[in-house]
DNA sequence: GTCTATAGAGTGATAGAC
DNA sequence: GTCTATCACTCTATAGAC
């Protein structure tokens, strides 16, 4: 029960799904990408609907954890520390969105799924900007309801950042994503806020790639 | 030349598209929905980019009148129509989101066509927040580089809304669309500008669906 | 566990009658 | 302009040897 060679299928799978959507990808590319022949593919995953529902297990996994990592520290560096992760994350299953409205009409137990999580990301996003207010790192809220926009805006910004960039043609780096989502909150920080994020910014290395 | 065919043609591809996306809708599908013959079809179209090229050149130019409809009044009426035609149009062509990844890849031209289509939607969108900055509807940009941010979230929001509604799981309406753009612009609104916004949201029927 | 071979159902494109 | 018939090819899934 190789579950090494079955981790390798679910990771060319994962390649291969990103660059051209579920339904594109032909079970001879997996097989070719793992380095084994169709058949044993077969033999490890009895067909192509198990692979999806695989890859997709892992990527809720993986979701999780990022979740998980929350608020280890009372500091906008924890903040900086999930972005890295939401930003590998979302363009490693960059394919989410291709599929999106594929998984909606054919896998409606993984669309539950991503309902549950995005409904989770979105709640601890607005716990952040609660607790950085108690912090006094952000301001007090202008008026009603500019938090939950504020919220919104940064839970839309790390979700569709990646799409959005190649819809405008531009570059998907680390930084220029992280750039992105900060730029939100920016208009609210605290003097101390505004202190603790430009240290937090010296800290970085100097550029990150893709 | 049948004009009216290949009319009819192309409306059955994007409705197909929409469900399924470029790769998994087939040619049977499109005769079939179009009340033809393959065979037919392969006389108008003789080939499946073709039928693709046309369907983006007609949202090409679809895309264009929304844009051409700019500033015809000095209002925020304006506005509001013209993001009626923008609900329209992102519902209409919501494989836009689908097949992305694949244009990129496969249609370099149409991608181009994006670029360019996308970089004058954000252009207008700043211009009418300047203008309606200098009509003192908007207040004074509180710290420089906010209406820029601002002119981000109002295009994400419009692009990006659709597979928003259906990665939460909620529900897709034009009155729930253009809730979500206004909301973005309401905390700097000025005084007299919440008053004709109020105004004009008191002139909106009462429900408008799907 | 891993392979080759192939069945069986489609898929885009073309030929040719009407 | 419109149709039916069919070719050549692709894809998933399975059978069976090693």
């Amino acid at each position: 029960m190789s579950a090494i060679t079955k981790n390798k299928i679910i990771e060319a799978a994962i390649q291969l799904f990103n660059e051209k959507g579920l339904s594109n990808v032909r079970l001879q590319q997996i097989a070719d990408e793992t380095g084994i022949s169709v058949g044993n593919l077969a033999y490890h995953y009895s067909n192509k609907d198990l692979i999806v529902t695989s890859v997709y297990e892992r990527l809720f996994e993986e979701f999780s954890e990022i979740l998980a990592n929350y608020m280890l520290q009372p500091t906008l560096a924890d903040m900086e520390t999930q972005l890295d992760s939401y930003f590998e994350f979302f363009n490693k299953y960059r394919f989410y969105l291709i599929d999106l409205f594929e998984i909606e009409r054919s896998f409606p137990g993984i669309m539950e799924q991503w309902h549950s999580a995005v409904s989770k990301m979105h709640l601890q996003i607005r716990r952040r900007i609660e607790f950085y207010g108690q912090k006094k790192l952000l301001v007090a809220e202008p008026h009603p309801g500019v938090f939950d926009l504020l919220t919104n805006n940064i839970w839309m910004t790390i979700v569709f950042w990646v799409p959005q960039q190649i819809l405008k043609g531009q570059p998907i780096t680390c930084e220029k994503f992280k750039e992105a989502v900060w730029s939100q909150s920016l208009p609210y920080l605290t003097p101390s806020g505004l202190e603790e994020f430009f240290a937090l910014a010296a800290t970085r290395p100097n550029e990150s790639l893709n």
